[in-house]
RNA sequence: GGAGGGAUGGCCGAGCGGACGAUGGCGGCGGUCUUGAAAACCGCUGUGACCGGAAUGGUCACCGGGGGUUCGAAUCCCUCUCCCUCCGCCA
């Protein structure tokens, strides 16, 4: 959420902000013009209330029951129109929150601009796709060549976009997991967190995935529940409504959860093999800092995914987002993309952004700067570290041999009971 | 799932219709005293919103969430959530 002093004071920067990210500007005029209803109602209200109170307190000391009464036939009267400003008020507060709750954050001002994703910069790039003496194959050749992947008995299960992994599949999914966690935890410097799997939806609010994507959600609707669509919403609100503490920043987390997603936007697209299911494992990072220290977290947290890429040894590059192709709570984003040559396409790994505020606003993520200080909003910062079933399909395709098996990348091994090769 | 008991400021704990944003204690901060420290004593000690150029300024809101009764609610009523105890069930 942008904060509305900023709205107000200087409204043509958050409309040249909504340009850049093809959104529509007059939301802003909207916004100012509800937010000026509202406050000159919230004015009236609390004129109205201290205007009450004072004379409450009066009648309390009146022993007068004939003194007494006008006065309570009076606020009885100011009571009823305090109630009906009150209606008032909370409807323009509902109707402004509402808008508020739907603008997206601000693009960091080193934020290419761009329509979308063809405006994307390349920042860096690492390694060379391989050279390879036969035609590679597609994971989703592979895979079932090698017993490991099984889309019929997933479509049977649930239906399209879901698989089963077999065999040494699943242990690759699960060496992957305690590989990523273990170097983070180990060599990067954050605390492993297991979370549930569902929230409730003010964190969703509170994250940015609601009120403006609720198509993306599984929802249970008796219990109002709904599955993560990433770690990123749960790790947002653990601190939720908190005042942290001077010196508790930086926070840095790391979190494996599945990740459930409607994917109603994109049917249709990539259909074929795993690169995009509505289920999928992903080991996330996260970081609550001060607005201070940010973007420096956010450089750390882009190395922290590169050094899982470096080790997998697999080609990869860095891609900078413009204002275009920014996520809607995002203020800066570098991708991370994959070589995967058998399909023939750069897949996004890993995703990484500083919300800056944006978040801590919705979620009121405060923090103490100083004993006795006033709380400042933190800022929050998340990346993939890395997206599973897309590493899967790097591997595959990336380490295929020409009599079909598929070598093991080193790293992994030992998370593998040895094992060098699959098939 | 059944029966009962709770939820108050950083923490503990009073208050049960009228000057309560809330007694008291602990903790924390500042001061007096002291060579220094402790003890003792004194003072301060929440969050947010609106108005205002600003104030050590004014007003409003917040005693788990929401709604109601009343001139007036932390206090009464309804409802939801969470926690505790006992019973049942179970990974």
């Amino acid at each position: 959420m942008l904060d509305i002093n900023l709205i107000r004071r200087d409204p043509h920067l958050v409309r040249s902000a909504l340009v850049a990210r093809n959104e529509d500007p007059t939301l802003v005029d909207r916004v100012l013009e509800i937010d000026a209803r509202w406050r000159a109602l919230l004015t009236q209200v609390e004129e109205l209330r201290a205007e009450r109170n004072r004379v409450s307190r009066e009648i309390g000391r009146m022993k007068d029951p004939a003194q007494r009464e006008p006065l309570i036939a009076q606020m009885r009267a100011v009571g009823d129109r305090i109630a009906e400003l009150e209606d008032q008020v909370r409807a323009a507060e509902i109707e402004r929150d509402d808008l508020l709750l739907r603008l997206p954050n601000l693009p960091h001002p080193s934020v290419p601009i761009g329509p979308d994703e063809r405006h994307n910069v390349i920042v860096q790039q690492w390694g060379e796709p391989r050279l390879f003496e036969f035609d590679p194959l597609p994971h989703w050749d592979l895979g079932p060549e090698l017993g490991i992947l099984d889309f019929e008995r997933g479509v049977k299960l649930v239906g399209s976009r879901f698989y089963v992994l077999w065999g040494v599949g699943a242990l690759l999914e699960r060496a992957l997991i305690a590989w990523m966690l273990h170097v983070h935890t180990h060599e990067h410097g954050y605390t492993e967190v297991y979370l549930p799997f569902v929230v409730k939806r003010e964190c969703l609010v509170g994250a940015g995935q609601l009120p403006k994507f609720e198509d993306n959600l599984y929802h249970d609707v008796e219990d109002d529940i709904w599955l993560v669509p990433t770690a990123e919403v749960p790790l947002t609100n653990l601190h939720r409504d908190e005042i942290l503490p001077p010196d508790a920043l930086p926070l840095k987390y790391v979190a494996y959860t599945p990740c459930f997603r409607r994917e109603r936007m994109s049917a249709g697209r990539d259909i074929r093999g795993i690169k995009r299911g509505h289920q999928f494992d992903k080991v996330e990072m996260y970081q609550i800092t001060t607005p201070e220290t940010s973007y420096d977290a956010l450089e750390e947290m882009l190395e922290h995914a590169l050094d899982l890429c470096r080790r997998l040894e697999i080609p990869h590059r860095v891609v900078q987002l413009c204002t275009g192709d920014l996520g809607f709570a995002a203020a800066k984003t570098y991708d991370i993309e994959m070589w995967a040559p058998g399909c023939g396409e750069w897949l996004e790994v890993s995703s990484i952004s500083n919300c800056e505020d944006f978040q801590a606003r919705r979620a009121n993520i405060r923090y103490r700067p100083e004993p006795g200080a006033r709380p400042r909003f933190v800022h929050t910062l998340n990346g993939s570290g890395l997206a599973l079933p897309r590493v899967v399909i790097a591997i595959l395709e990336n380490y295929q041999q020409p009599d079909g098996s598929v070598l093991i990348p080193e790293v992994l091994r030992p998370w593998m009971g040895g094992l060098e090769r699959i098939g």
